[in-house]
Parts: structure tokens; C-alpha cells; sequence
DNA sequence: GAGTCGTGGTT
DNA sequence: TAACCAAGACT
């Protein structure tokens, strides 16, 4: 049964997989944990030019640890998410104290950096060292759940279920395992997609449960919405932009023209404080963290 | 386990 | 146009 999937899989990946600079082999393993960082919630479209920037600045994750985290937050531009910035720089400075500055192999060493979470960890030990994990992304688990399981999507939090499916549908050879995690992603990414799935392309269309059972509807709940217009997440988007421009210290006074409401507004300035990306000064003053 | 956390392109 | 979506982590 697997073979069915592994084979013909890993054929169209080595056909239409995408040139991306995290694959070549000159990223290593510290371009594709940055890649992984980056890509978290966030298209490749917007990471490219981002990724580019930082591994030409911060080449090894030593050169990251020496600067400031406020510098990280700066160089994030607006990817998003900008925590992850912050803990990407604290994931290099762990990396330069604990392991010498090199990026660890041990998949349970990965997952004890910050940031690095059940999917990163196994990510950078498939990707940069070829290990033989189970990569569950939403791009595989929406393959698995088509494919495999006969249903439009996955359900919202990952379930053990799904944890071992993938186990199982793991290609026993560490080589193949690895290969089999980057394609069946890169064909949830590009063929097998939330709207407009490409069957006509699909090298597993003729054994895809849920083709073959006519491609029923998704039952139960809406797949939650998250509207975003007027959160406190617009305001601390906001705050932090004026932040990542200035490079001196700004009044609060200046903060405060990002939006209207005083009491969101303050409650959104301090929790970025509280989450570390803004730092408060004597007099009224913020910038991003020099520590 | 449900909420929170950015941003911008697509439908 | 409002809603949906994009290689999740953390509390």
C-alpha cells in the first residue's frame, strides 16, 4: 500500500519540486532552520527576499547571537509573527552556548530551543540532516487526509491519529524517509492545495480516497475564521512598525497616533513589552530590545 | 484544548 | 468585500 504513495511521489518531486535556496546543499543546516522559522504561517513568496537578507547578514547562528534581538525584530520586516524573531535570535544564542554554534542533529536537542516546536524539530532533522521523522505540516496532513483517510481536510489541531499515520506511511530506508517528508509537503503545497486541488497533476490521483469517493464535502463545523480588523494584534502590528523605522528611541506620544482607542492601545504596547519585542525607557521612551 | 499571535495575497 | 489561507509555537 505505502509503496503505492512513496514511489510515485517522490518521482513527481524530483520532476516539479521548486529551486528553493533553503534546498540547496550551501544553506546547511542553520539556512533551513531560519527557512523553517520563516515559513511558519507565512507564505514562500513573502520569506525569499526576508531569508536572503538574514543569511547574508547572520551566516552562522553565532553571527545572529552577537546582535541585539531588537535587530532580529528589525530585519523581520513584516513577515509576522515577530515572536518568532525574538526566538529565533534566543534559539542562536542557545545554539552558540550549548552546542557549540553548531545546529544540533538530536531531534529531542532541536525541540528544546525556543521556537522549535513538534513540526520544526522534526523539519530540521529530515531537511538538513536526512533523518527519518514524521514531518506532519498542514500541507501532509491535508495529502493524508484526501488520500488516505477519503475527507476534504484535516481537523483543526493535529490528532494522534494523524501522528500515527504518518508514522506508519514512513518509508522504512532514512534516505527515502527523508525524500518521501519533502515531497508528499511539496505536493500539499503545490497540487494538492486547500481550494482548487489539482487532481489532473496529482501522481496519486488514482489512489486518493477521497477523489474516489467523489470528493464529498467537509462536514461539521466551520474551519474557524480568524478576523483580524480591529485586534489588539492590528495594534501591536502597529506600534512595532513605528518601532522597526525609528533608530533612536520613540515618545510615547508618537506611539500613540497608531490608533484611537487608549485603552486597547495600552493594552497592546504593554504586551509587547510583557512579550519582550519593545522595550520601555525612562521618560516615556520605547525601542526594540537591546537585551 | 481553545486562544493568541501579523501580514498580505487570493477568491 | 469579507473570508479564507499561508512549512506553527506557546500558554
Amino acid at each position: 500500500m505505502t509503496e503505492k504513495l512513496h514511489t510515485p511521489v517522490i518521482a513527481w518531486f524530483d520532476a516539479h519540486a521548486r529551486d528553493l535556496p533553503w534546498r540547496r546543499p550551501e544553506a546547511g543546516p542553520w539556512g533551513v532552520m531560519v527557512s523553517e522559522f520563516m515559513l511558519q504561517q507565512t507564505p514562500v513568496s513573502r520569506v525569499l527576499p526576508v531569508y536572503e537578507e538574514w543569511l547574508a547578514r547572520w551566516p552562522r547562528p553565532a553571527d545572529l547571537a552577537k546582535e541585539a534581538p531588537g535587530e532580529a525584530v528589525r530585519a523581520w520586516g513584516r513577515l509576522g509573527y515577530p515572536r518568532r524573531a525574538l526566538r529565533l535570535h534566543g534559539a542562536a544564542v542557545a545554539i552558540t552556548e550549548r552546542h557549540g554554534g553548531d545546529v544540533p542533529t538530536d531531534h529531542a536537542q532541536l525541540l528544546a530551543l525556543p521556537g522549535i516546536g513538534e513540526y520544526t524539530a522534526a523539519a530540521v532533522a529530515s531537511f538538513a540532516y536526512g533523518q527519518r521523522h514524521a514531518v506532519l505540516d498542514t500541507n501532509v496532513r491535508r495529502v493524508f487526509a484526501r488520500a488516505v483517510t477519503g475527507v476534504q481536510y484535516p481537523p483543526n489541531a493535529t490528532t494522534a491519529a494523524e501522528r500515527r499515520l504518518a508514522r506508519e506511511l514512513l518509508p522504512a530506508d532514512e534516505k527515502t524517509a527523508a525524500r518521501w517528508a519533502a515531497a508528499s509537503m511539496e505536493l500539499g503545497a503545490l497540487v494538492c492545495t486547500a481550494k482548487n486541488e489539482g487532481c489532473a497533476r496529482c501522481p496519486i490521483a488514482a489512489q486518493c480516497a477521497w477523489r474516489l469517493a467523489g470528493k464529498p464535502e467537509h462536514e461539521g463545523p466551520p474551519r474557524r475564521g480568524q478576523t483580524y480588523a480591529g485586534t489588539d494584534r492590528q495594534v501591536r502590528g502597529k506600534l512595532l512598525a513605528v518601532l522597526r523605522e525609528a533608530h533612536a528611541p520613540v515618545p510615547q506620544a508618537v506611539l500613540d497616533r497608531v490608533w484611537h482607542e487608549p485603552v486597547q492601545r495600552a493594552r497592546a504596547l504593554d504586551g509587547l513589552v510583557t512579550d519582550g519585542l519593545v522595550e520601555p525607557l525612562a521618560g516615556g521612551l520605547y525601542r526594540l530590545p537591546l537585551s
